[in-house]
This record gives structure tokens, C-alpha cells and sequence, in this order.
DNA sequence: AACGGCCTTTAGAATAAGTCTAAGTTGAGA
DNA sequence: TCTCAACTTAGACTTATTCTAAAGGCCGTT
């Protein structure tokens, strides 16, 4: 984490009222570091791997703690399972069907501004969007076994 | 469940492979009639009133096979329940976060056009839009508070 | 109309994600 | 440094969903 991210992370936790605790800047910092959309079981596996460790309900506790700092997004995708995804920029999601990866996709690929027309009245905060379909590798593969059958 | 309609489930579920039980015509007639984006408990209760009685794992069954054969789509939007949803035309959802309410948008009211700028070799299949914020009758309510404070 | 294969349903046990609890620990303001 | 509310912890608990093995029923064929 950069210093200058460093600084805006502890300025939103004190403005959230969180302390700053090693277990929440691990699980912010790994975040960070990887945009692979980990399940909180994923969190745990790597953090206890090294210090500090932090329990299940730690990991929970302090997913739920960024989410309503503003840090974190919590997303439900594929199925039952929470995945979370380091708030740094907004951006959309595109979740291949073939090898289940989940991409994020930049706001500008997306030609899609949500200026929604609702019923008046209605007020909205924020949107999610994605998307599902074949990604590039898996339908380089596709293609190739149907020019062979 | 009108005629016609019916004529098309039979053909879809016929095209899918898929026996046309009681419990089945149970299960989908209850998602078309009521667009209230049930859990599969909501479901399990709401048939067990009446005929015919339908197990657990049975209406688990059934949702996946009507997903599966595109009847019903699930969605994944606050926690890690599931709720479904007749799948007649393609449309959009918005939560209150006040009350929580699940609604349908129609594809009109949202200028978001999902033509996609992704990396070359990218399909795109499908897309879902969820947004969030505060209905007409929960702002309402909040404004009314505001004033009195 | 009856038959029989195989798909479907069923009850209940099993699994897994997430929450709760109560006791010990610690960050950070004074 | 002191203090205490906030935090962490292990493990029990809850709840949504899946699995299993046996009984039942849909439907093409005769």
C-alpha cells in the first residue's frame, strides 16, 4: 500500500469510526493487491499463512467493517457465496460461462450510463452491472473444437 | 397460466428434456403470477398451502431445471439467499435500501445500453443490472423526518 | 389400456457459509 | 502510562442448499 493510500485508508476508518487494527489492514491491503474477487474463505486460507493471523469471525467482521467504510464491495455473482473486491475505482464485472472467471471491466468499455427514467420519486445511489458471456481464451477454444467436429 | 403460455412452457420444457410434472407447473405458475422475486423457502411455504405438496429438494430440483431450460432466472442480490424470477422478457432490478424491496425495471426506463468496448474475443451473453438506493415511498419518509428534526 | 424404463419426488441426513457468544486482548485518546 | 470501549478469538450455532437411497409416476410403446 502506497503511503498516500495508506493515509486515505486511515482517514476513511477514523471517519467510520474504526480503529486500526493489523487484522484490517491486512485483509485491505491483500485486497489491494489482488483483484481475483476472493470468498472470505479465500481471505483466511492466505492470511493465516502469514502474520497476523485472524480468525472467521474476524474476517467477517472486518469485511463487513470496510464495506460500510466505503473500502470494500461486497459481491454476490455465481451463486451463495460472498466475494469481496477492493473499492478503489467503480467498475463492472464480466463473469466468463465456460471457466468462471470473474474480470472487472472498466467504466469505459461500458457504453452504459445508467440515467435511469424510474418513477418519480426514485433515487438511485448505486448500481452494479454484469455481465456474462464467453471471454476471449475460452472462445478461442470453442472455436477451435468446432472446426474440428 | 394462459393457453398459449402454457403451449410455450410445454415446447421449452420439452425442448430441455424435462418432464412435465404437477410440481413443475406448480413451481412456474406461481413465478408468473407473482413478480415478488421469492426464496425458495417463500416458494416451499407458499405451495404447501396447497396442491401439490412439494419437498425441499424438489423445489431445489425444479428451480434449477427451469433456469436451466431458461424459464426462471436467479438472482443473487443482498445476501447469500437465492430469489427467482419468471423469466418472461428481460428487465432490471432495483433495492431500496430502506425497506429492502425487490423491484422490477423495465428495460425502457434505463438508458443503458450494454454495447460493450471489451478486449477483442469477448461475448457477450447476457447482462444484469442491479441498482440501489431509496424507493418513492421510503424517500418520502425520510424527508418527512428530515423536516420535523 | 396396460407396461416398463427411467426420470422425478421424497424425507432426512450432510455440508457449508455466515453469525453469535462470552471471555480475553489491544488501540488510541487523555 | 492508564483506561476502557472496541476488537479478536474459538467454537458452537443457524440456515440455505445439496446429497442419498428408496419409492413413485410420466409417457412412449405395445
Amino acid at each position: 500500500m502506497t503511503t498516500e493510500l495508506r493515509l486515505q485508508v486511515e482517514s476513511r476508518m477514523h471517519a467510520a469510526g474504526l480503529k486500526l487494527t493489523p487484522q484490517r489492514f491486512a485483509v485491505l491491503d491483500y485486497l489491494i493487491r489482488n483483484h481475483i474477487h476472493p470468498t472470505a474463505d479465500q481471505i483466511t486460507a492466505r492470511l493465516n499463512n502469514r502474520f497476523p493471523r485472524a480468525s472467521r469471525a474476524t474476517i467477517y467482521n472486518t469485511l463487513h467493517a470496510l464495506c460500510e467504510a466505503g473500502l470494500v464491495r461486497e459481491l454476490y455473482v455465481d451463486g451463495a457465496v460472498a466475494r469481496y473486491d477492493a473499492l478503489i475505482e467503480t467498475h463492472h464485472h464480466f463473469v466468463c460461462r465456460a471457466c468462471g472467471t470473474l474480470e472487472d471491466v472498466q467504466p469505459a468499455a461500458v457504453r452504459a450510463v445508467p440515467r435511469c427514467n424510474l418513477d418519480e420519486g426514485y433515487c438511485v445511489e448505486s448500481y452494479q452491472l454484469v455481465m456474462r458471456g464467453v471471454c476471449a481464451s475460452c472462445k478461442q477454444s470453442e472455436n477451435r473444437s468446432k472446426n474440428l467436429s
